[in-house]
Formats: structure tokens, C-alpha cells, sequence
DNA sequence: GTCTATACCAAGATAGAC
DNA sequence: GTCTATCTTGGTATAGAC
């Protein structure tokens, strides 16, 4: 997948650089998944929208001017993170129910860590179930994933509750940055493996990542 | 437990109301209790100290002069909150470890609820990990829960996994507000239900105070 | 110890050029 | 379609009175 500037040969987002003209649809996605990462990282609240058009390497007043507003784009990143994983999760049934299903739904989901932002900014709407418009979308997604374990899965009441408390759990020590501390406390080092028996390089990777851009 | 502001005999934290003098540890309690309610209703970022200063009836500089900053009151916030969680674990390990422990430590939990915000507030921190001082007293507050369950409790890796998975998700389901849905919607009723096959009631009543004060 | 008034800054949104 | 410049608001923190 390469980057969008790259067809003009350029190095991406230089900060003075006028962007290519592009599709108005194109740059919308761009800038949508460059929120996801940044709204991942502060919350709906503490993101600005500069440092998101700074991220998809565009001007501010442009990401306003697409999106009429912050909390717009918001719910827009919000829609993305949840489809993009109901049609992970959709595919893994597709491939077949039966008794594997758990065990790669799960992997499914742990594979969404590579979508920068997708499951914290998941989470970061969870916890702001009060707020009017975010609140309602963040649980009608919810709802929708439960509905989708449950009835397209298969799962049973204790499976799907089992299956969401690892996944919050995780989402947690992501957003928690538990990472940081793999090498250095045997705790955190433990605490790691067990939530995460698949996969842990993921989060890894992950939190290198996340280290050196900051 | 009397509020505060009864010793005067006068209805709490009324606008333009001078507050009474007190001692200044007292009414420090006092807000950081009330921001806890704030904070884990919209988030480190999402709450003003002039919220706070509401929620507490006192004025918004006062706040700031006796924190000094939002983010100090933040922290002493989220060290509130671990304080009384592990205190609270603290309390039924003392009352005999064995076979029932895991569940009475669950219960403990979930009469955190009755405390508000103070796990909302812990979830918020812990989203928030990349942050430079949150994220650092969150990631240790996160463990040192971690370390009580393990050695103090005496969990298996698993076992406590498994606890902190349903915390997390608990925690989930109330910062989603999802107990406004439990009557109009077949599935957040078995979703809650499911997960709190205890002490439901508790977040159904919780549910209630917090969408009649919005 | 607590308030009122205010300075100051950051951030979202708008206007208008290109 | 995208940028620069700017208006406007709201929020934190400070000063100073009581």
C-alpha cells in the first residue's frame, strides 16, 4: 500500500508543501485514517484538528472545512474503526462457523492493532457513552458487535461476554502503553503474554512505533 | 456520610454562594471527590476546572490556585481512585484468602460503582497512556493493581487476566451508558446482564442519577 | 481561605485568494 | 481543491480584594 503523494515521486507531507490536488473523496479517507491515529492516541477531546491536518499533511482550516466539524470527523473515524472490524469479523465467519471460529475471530481482532488508531479510538468513544452524538453511535457500534458474535457467530451470552473482556483488556494495555514496560518489569512483561498468547510482537512493534513518534 | 456544606445547615454548592471557610484539606477532599464525577463523565481533556469548580460549589480560580493545574488535580484524582480501589481488594484479602476470595474481590469491584467516576476516571487514565505524566501513573497504577491480584491475592496469571478482562469491560459498559438501553434493547440487557450477574442494580441505579443530571 | 475580575493563549471555524 | 490569514470563543491561570 503505497502512500498518496508517492505518485507525484515526492517525500510525504512536507510542512509548507502544497498537496496535489486529489479526489475529494481520496483526500477525505486520507485524512480520516490520520485522524484515527491521532484520536487514538489523545481522545476525541484532547486531539486538535491541527495536529490531525498536520498528520494527513494538510492545513488545518482544510480538515474544518471538509468536515464541517471535529466531532463530524469524529463519528467518521468512528464508522470507519467499526467497519472496517465487522467485516474482519464477518470474513472470519464467512471462512466458516465451528468450533475454530473463537480462536480466529480473535485473531482477527488482534490484527486490527496494525490499523493505527482504529481500536483506541474505539475506545476512546466507549468511554464517553455520555456524550450526545458520540455516545449514540459508540453504542449503537457496540451493540452491533455484540449483535454480530451472538447471532452471525454463534457465540453464546458467556462466550461473547468472554471474547468482549479480553478485547477490552487489550485495548487497555494498548492505550495503557503497557509495552513501555515489557523489558524492564517482569509484571507488565506477565501481564502481556497472558492477555495476549497470539500475536504479542504485534503489540511490540506497536509500541516501538508509537515511542518514536512521539 | 453528610455532605459537607450541612454542618451550616444549607442546601449544597448553591451559584453565587460564598462558601463557607474550612480547612483547606477538607475542601480539597471535597473537590477531588467532585472531580472524579466530572472527570470520568468526559475525560481528562473533555472536563474544564470550571466543571469541577460547579460540581465541588466552589469558584474556578480556586480551583486552579489550589491544584495549581488541571493536570495535577488529574493525578491526585487517579491516586485517589487507585488508593481506595486497592484498599478495597486490600480489605477482603485481610478477610481471609481461600477459594471464595476471587469473587468477593469481584464484588468488591462493582461497589466501586457507588464511588463517582472514580473507575471511570481510571479508564480514562488509562487510555490516555502516551501521555507523559498520566500515562506513567496510570501504567503504575495499572500494576500495582496487576501485583496485588498476583501476589497479595494469590491469582494465577490467568485467573487474573480473566479479572481484569471483566473489569475492563464493566468499566466499558458503564462509560458507555449502556444502561440506557437495557429496557428498550433485547441484546445491552443480556450484554449487562451477562456481564454483571451481580450487582446489576447498582449500575442500573447509577445509570438513572447520571442521565437525570445531564 | 475564597472570591471577582481579567490576562492570555490555544483551538475551531470562517473568509477569501489562488 | 487547497492554502493563508484571521475572527471568535472558551478555558486556564494570575492578580488582587475581602
Amino acid at each position: 500500500m503505497s502512500s498518496v503523494s508517492d505518485q507525484q515521486g515526492k517525500p510525504d507531507a512536507q510542512p509548507g508543501d502544497p498537496q496535489p490536488r486529489m479526489k475529494s473523496g481520496d483526500r477525505r479517507e486520507l485524512i480520516v485514517v490520520a485522524a484515527a491515529g491521532v484520536f487514538g492516541d489523545f481522545g476525541y477531546f484532547g486531539t486538535t484538528t491541527d495536529q490531525v491536518a498536520k498528520a494527513a499533511g494538510v492545513s488545518q482550516p482544510y480538515v474544518s472545512r471538509m468536515f464541517g466539524t471535529k466531532e463530524q470527523l469524529f463519528l467518521e473515524v468512528l464508522a470507519r474503526s467499526l467497519r472496517t472490524l465487522l467485516s474482519a469479523f464477518t470474513a472470519e465467519i464467512a471462512a466458516g462457523t465451528g468450533p475454530g471460529l473463537p480462536a480466529r475471530i480473535g485473531l482477527a481482532y488482534v490484527e486490527l492493532l496494525r490499523d493505527r488508531g482504529l481500536l483506541l479510538s474505539l475506545m476512546h468513544a466507549f468511554v464517553l457513552g455520555g456524550d450526545p452524538a458520540i455516545g449514540t453511535a459508540a453504542r449503537a457500534g457496540f451493540l452491533e458487535v455484540y449483535r454480530l458474535l451472538r447471532v452471525d457467530a454463534g457465540f453464546s451470552a458467556g462466550e461473547a461476554r468472554d471474547f468482549l473482556a479480553n478485547g477490552m483488556l487489550i485495548n487497555t494495555m494498548v492505550g495503557l502503553r503497557m509495552s513501555d514496560e515489557f523489558e524492564t518489569n517482569d509484571l507488565a512483561n506477565e501481564c502481556l503474554r497472558t492477555a495476549l498468547p497470539e500475536k504479542l510482537d504485534l503489540v511490540l512493534n506497536l509500541g516501538k512505533e508509537q515511542r518514536s513518534d512521539r
